[in-house]
Parts: C-alpha cells; structure tokens; sequence
DNA sequence: GTGCGATGTATCGGTCCGATACATCGCGGC
DNA sequence: GCCGCGATGTATCGGACCGATACATCGCAC
C-alpha cells in the first residue's frame, strides 16, 4: 500500500521523505493516521533498490540565486523512474483482495484521478461488495447471537452497521455519478487559483447538504 | 490488543484457538474483519509463556457418557490464570495513547461490560477528544489546502470528515448516558428474547431512529 | 547566546497479516 | 459402501507496518 501510494506521489513531484510523510498525511488523512518513518524510510530503500525511483540531486533550484543560504546537509529527494510509472500503472490495474480492504480502498480512491473509468468503476462495486457483506454479518450478529453479547457490544455492532450502511449509500452515489459518464480522469489538476467555479465535471459526490 | 481481547474472551468461558477466533469475529466485526491465525497463535503462545493462560485439558465432558465418540485429537483449550485476570484488569485501567485509536479503542469498547465507569467515562473521552483532533485536521485540509487537491482526494477528506462528525456525535451520547448514572457494568446480559421491549436500563447509544 | 520547535534522516524490536500446509470430522450423493 | 467437500482445527513463515528512539540542523524568540 505505501509503494502505491509514494509512487502515486512522486508522479507529482520528487520529494524528500519528510515532505511525502506530510504530503501523505494530506492525502491520506481520512483513511490512516499518519504513516510512520519506520515504514517509510525502509520503503523508499526498497523501491530505490527496483529501479522504480531514484535519489535527484537536491534541486539548488537556480543555484548561484540561491548560493550557500543554507548549506543543506541531508535531504535526499526521490524521483519516480519509467520502471516505477509502470509499475504504479500495473499496481492501479490490478486489483486484488486487498483493494478492497478500508486502507487499500482508501488509497486507491485518492488515486482515482489517475485512474481510468472502467477501474474506477470495478473498484467501487468491490467495494460496495464487500462492505455488503460486512454488514449482512453485523446484521447476522445483531439478530441472531444478540443475546449472547452484552449492551456496550451490541451497540458498537449498531453504530458498525451504520457506518456500513451509510458506505454503501456513498459509494452508490460514487458509482452513479461515475456511470453517467463525465467524471475527471486526469484533469490536470492544477485548477490554479482554486475554488472550482470552473468548467469541470460534476465531481464525484456531490449532492451535499450543508446543515443538518 | 490481540492480549486485551484474548484475555477478556478467555475470562468468559476458556476456548480453543478456533473457537477464540469465531468469537473475537463476533465481538470485534464492528471493527476488524477477522483476525489471522499467523497472530492468533503466536499469541496464545506468548500469553502462555507469560503465565496468564494455561492449557486446560480437552473437557471430556463427562467422559464415560460420550467415549471414544471421537477421539478428539489435537483441540488445545486455554483457559485465564489468576494471573492473566491481573494483567487483564492492569490492561483496562491504564490507558495509553494507542488506547484512543480505532482499533484500540474499539476493544476497550467491546469490553465496557467489564470495566468500571470512571474509566468507561475516561475512555470515551479520550477518543472524543481524538477523533475531534482528527475532524480539524480534516477541516484544515478542506478549507486550505482544498486547491490542491483533486475531486476524488476532496471527496474521501469529505467522507472522513462526516464520519468524524458522526462518531463525535455518537459520543457525545455514549458520555451523557454515562454520566447519567445508571448503565449496565456486568449486568447479566441476558435480555433473552431479542427485541428491547423489556425494561432494561437504557442501553449505551439509545436515541435510534429506525426509518430513514 | 541559548533554548526550543520545526525540519530532516535513520534504525530496531515487536505486532499483526496473508499465504500456505496439513489433518480430521460429518454429511450428502452416487 | 465410499468419496468428495465444507467446516473444524493447529501451525509456520515472510513481510508490512508501527512506535520508540536517536541524532543533527535551522530559524526564531526571549
């Protein structure tokens, strides 16, 4: 999950490992805490060591500008080779079990702007599945053992079932919005300046309301 | 967490590893898919070691009546020592950080029956004050640092932070019930029968609605 | 000038997962 | 009668990831 996910990253832009832990923690915020350097560093060594990044001399970016301002000691920047383009194609292509776990899902849904529409689409019916499936269990919990387990079990078991239950809708959405054609693939992002009064696509899932 | 839920599980009724496993699924599917035997096992293992389980002989279960029926081969029973239920109340009572994040405090959670209420209180607490940590966080990345992200990244932020908000709000009541007085402790779950037409005490998060 | 928080790289032990292997039991179908 | 098959049951191995820890530099405030 994390090769994906720095790969997806360094697609961007080359990093250095401090900036893709906080890059990271922005993109995946909503699915995981924040990734820790004990994962990071020796990931980084690994997909160095597959040719799928490389270390960039530390950009001096204009270097007689900016001459000794500070003398920047460290600081190794990685930048994503063909090899490692290709592979994060194969790993977006396939998808496997793990695609659809909460973190796998996660991430490959913060990807979802490179990915194309047929694997956006087979994404989110897996995973529409499988949290179906997580919930007919937590049903099956609730209605047939619910004697067996005490008050505080039972209600983490229904506040579970709704979490199911409101995925599901959310992810119905997703699907049709996607099914109806114009979503964005890889929209050039950049969308500088910001706001979105622009032109683009209905993006993914939009029919929110403002206060409950 | 493995050890929490194991020795809360095993002060129940003592089990056999497969047996443990179904029922950890039970308790826990709110929360985590399935939990692997390649950590079951070893676990079981090290608790052993540790003096806080022991193998209790295959109950032959009135041996004399049902024989040889099956000559129950391997089937290794563990059951909680004295000292295990020592370890398993220092557990519930001192609450580190890894107390309040998902996983740890779902199985805190799921053994709220056993634990006393200043710390169920405590508890719930933590996790609220987390989880509200976590939907700024959320917020932050929203409001700023909306431009540079695209549609599907927007929409999982979106996603995680209503999930925030509703855990929150989950909360809020779990802690208002609490600091009300009368929830269950250990209170002989029985409620045989299944509805909640009866008259127990207002279990945990009671304010359902059941028709969207 | 000095302490302190942010930036930055790195390792180590430990927990847990996924794949895999293997053996037995009870049942239904042929 | 027996054969396969799904549930029951125990077990290991490699790998992913985490949390704690260590250490060094930078810029700023006091």
């Amino acid at each position: 999950m994390l090769e994906f996910a720095i790969l997806g990253l360094l697609q961007e832009s080359p990093m250095h490992g401090y900036e893709l832990r906080k890059e990271l923690t922005a993109k995946l915020g909503a699915i995981r805490a924040a990734i820790s350097y004990g994962s990071l560093y020796p990931t980084l060594r690994r997909l160095q060591a597959a040719g799928w990044i490389t270390e960039a001399a530390e950009t001096p970016a204009t270097a007689e500008e900016v001459p000794a301002l500070t003398s920047r000691r460290g600081r190794v920047v990685y930048k994503i080779t063909a090899e490692g383009k290709e592979r994060f194609a194969q790993l977006i292509a396939q998808a496997g079990p793990e695609t659809y776990d909460d973190t796998g899902f996660g991430v490959h849904f913060a990807f979802f702007a490179r990915t194309d529409q047929a694997t956006r689409l087979r994404i989110l019916e897996g995973r529409r599945r499988k949290i179906e499936e997580r919930r007919e269990g937590l049903r099956d919990v609730l209605g047939r053992a619910a004697e067996r387990l005490d008050a505080y079990t039972l209600e983490l078991q229904r506040h579970g079932l709704d979490a199911c239950e409101r995925e599901v809708r959310w992810l119905e959405e997703l699907i049709a919005n996607e099914r109806s054609g114009r979503a964005p693939t890889v929209p050039d992002i950049g969308t500088a300046g910001g706001r979105r009064e622009d032109n683009s696509p209905p993006p993914p899932g939009e029919t929110r309301k403002e206060r409950p």
